[in-house]
DNA sequence: AGTTAGCACTCCCGAAACGAGAGTGCTATT
DNA sequence: AATAGCACTCTCGTTTCGGGAGTGCTAACT
């Protein structure tokens, strides 16, 4: 596959950088002069008409420069993937500024998507880091008013769930902390499985309350507003989404939210921790994405609590700026998301 | 200013009925014969000029339809403001809708944006109700790592907030429900100015935990994440944002926010509870409104939690389907508050 | 006096025509 | 094998132009 000339390649390269930076067919005379090659037009000309053959390239119409292909876009990709480093001082503006902001996931959820999204020029999301094998740490049951209590979850890890139960009648915020005094101890430190495997307790309100935290527990897979998300402004302003019908069909991906989760569920099933993974238009599966990209990244602690996140942008993205600023985000996160477990190890 | 005679009022709303339909300028003849009038096109020319002449129309050029001005709008709206109701099948569905719902704000929030987004093919904004006077009720600490210490506090009428604190020095989770216990009877019932001036307590901890609940009370005004959303890519339907440039500057209000707090801010002060509001071109003062209108509504209880909730679309907006919705809506919810409000204040 | 028909005039808008420019592939030459 | 030259193709922005819609005015009509 990798059959072409070292000339064929750089060639290839530049032209595909230059089509991102200028969103114009590229012909052969402005490569020739814009990038200062010693060899001549009509070269070029013959080797683009190779590379044509080959399917990395694409001409709109005769006679109009050449534009890339899918395929030369995932060649490009290929060969930049590990090539491409964020400047140190970006890295360090990034990395302070999570450190400095209030040690909360959602404070670094939404900076990570803004962060991606004003590096990038994309769409970002973030999807918190979903504990896999959550373990129960605390509950506490407030009541609120008349029949409706507030419980709140605690997992270890810090993750918080709060929900709104409304019981059958009214009862005294004592029962409730005897129920969450006792339920507390029990189940300290168990996985779900382990307090499904429990026996039934015999007072009905801790037995309610059990069968509630359980529920809690499996609903973790399907939260749907854990996704962050921002810049979505930002594919507006890109050539190929003037047309606003096309936009808009882009936008309604981060509106519905379903065909995202879809996309993020089955990118996040391939790929590990570290690695990154970079769709080119839709590659055949989602029409909706047909003309964009999106780089994806998972991070976290595998095992424990793992999350994705990415940018999507035009085809025609900057892939140069984009790899390597998911790539580093995924790095920060994963870094915070492990301090926090160990922490929570060392001190129990 | 109601100079009009019935003629030239019907001339006016019946044109102003069909710009909004139909996105075009509107001429003496379609007008004519689209509304079977019992005079004839030279007569609606006449009338028409003279409407002109008073500022309620204008031409995008000689020899093109007329189009509604701002104020054309404005007396438009006035005069169906009262009138428009919405039909009673789509009232019960409504309704329907929320009360099958998750009694939690959340899911309120939530299903009144997207209800208000779909019926009026705008863009729906909805802010959480914020609690007047919030009256404390209880607070919790719950140790979740070393030194982190996750505070849930909750309000009388329902409102939870919940922060995370570092402190200083790991405390125990004996220590922590202790101090929680004394400021829980302590405090129970009290206003942000009680709170403030009770005497400073012995235990630091009890006055560090004090210190933090009150700045929480305070910030109570200022929270942004509260804002809920929907039907964003519903503006890229409409023509007059078809150029990117307009949608963009228009979508860009929803991501930042802070326009948007302004905004709802300074028209929350002016309208009372069932009052209505509509801004047109953003009535001089907000730039990036100028093509938009928006249809604005308190809802709650007034001197104890209130929100706000409204629709933003272009100038040429359904206001015969928003106004209502935006009104039934604002309705239901009242409602909804209130029933949570009166509860809490039986039962306790 | 208010209403209407007729008419000349204005202006937008889409279609057609056109020329410049950019790019290509091929061939002959170095 | 690389390059210069050339004839050819196709797009795109501009210009031209006629149709159509709509207006305002005047004169006639009720």
């Amino acid at each position: 596959m990798n059959n072409l000339t070292e000339r064929q390649k750089t060639l290839l390269l530049l032209l595909i950088k230059d089509y991102i930076e200028s969103a114009q067919p590229v012909g052969s005379k402005r490569l020739a002069e814009h990038y200062h090659l010693n060899f001549s037009t009509a070269t070029i000309r013959n080797e683009m008409g190779a590379l044509t053959e080959m399917g990395y390239l694409r001409q709109p119409h005769t006679s109009a420069g050449r534009v890339p292909t899918e395929e030369g876009y995932r060649y490009f990709v290929s060969e930049m993937m590990n090539k491409a480093e964020l400047p140190e001082g970006v890295q360090r503006t990034i990395s302070h500024q999570f450190h400095q902001s209030r040690p909360e996931l959602e404070q670094w959820m939404t900076l990570a998507a803004s962060i991606l999204a004003s590096q990038s020029q994309g769409v970002s999301v973030v999807v918190a880091p979903h504990v896999e094998q959550a373990k129960y740490k605390h509950v506490e049951l407030i009541s609120t008013q008349g029949r409706q209590v507030l419980m709140v979850l605690v997992m270890m890890g810090g993750d918080v769930r709060q929900q709104i139960l409304t019981l059958t009648e009214p009862v005294t915020q004592e029962r409730l902390s005897q129920t969450a005094s006792r339920l507390n101890t029990l189940l300290a430190g168990l996985t779900v499985d382990a307090i499904a495997s429990l026996p039934t307790r015999t007072d009905p309100l801790d037995q309610d309350i059990l069968t509630l935290i359980l529920q809690d527990f499996k609903n973790t897979a399907s939260r749907t507003n854990e996704i962050y998300t921002d810049g979505l402004t930002n594919v507006l302003r890109e050539p190929e989404f003037s047309g606003s019908e096309e936009a808009r069909k882009t936008l309604k991906i981060f509106e519905e939210r379903s065909t995202l989760q879809d996309l993020l569920a089955k990118t996040t099933t391939n790929s590990n921790i570290g690695g990154l993974q970079v769709l080119i238009g839709g590659e055949g599966e989602w029409e909706e994405l047909r003309q964009c990209s999106m780089v994806i990244a998972r991070y976290g602690v595998p095992g424990m609590a793992t999350g994705t996140l990415g940018v999507l942008g035009p085809m025609r993205m900057s892939y140069a700026r984009t790899i390597p600023t998911v790539r580093y985000v995924a790095g920060v996160l994963s870094d915070l998301v492990n301090d926090t477990i160990s922490n929570e190890n060392d001190i129990r």
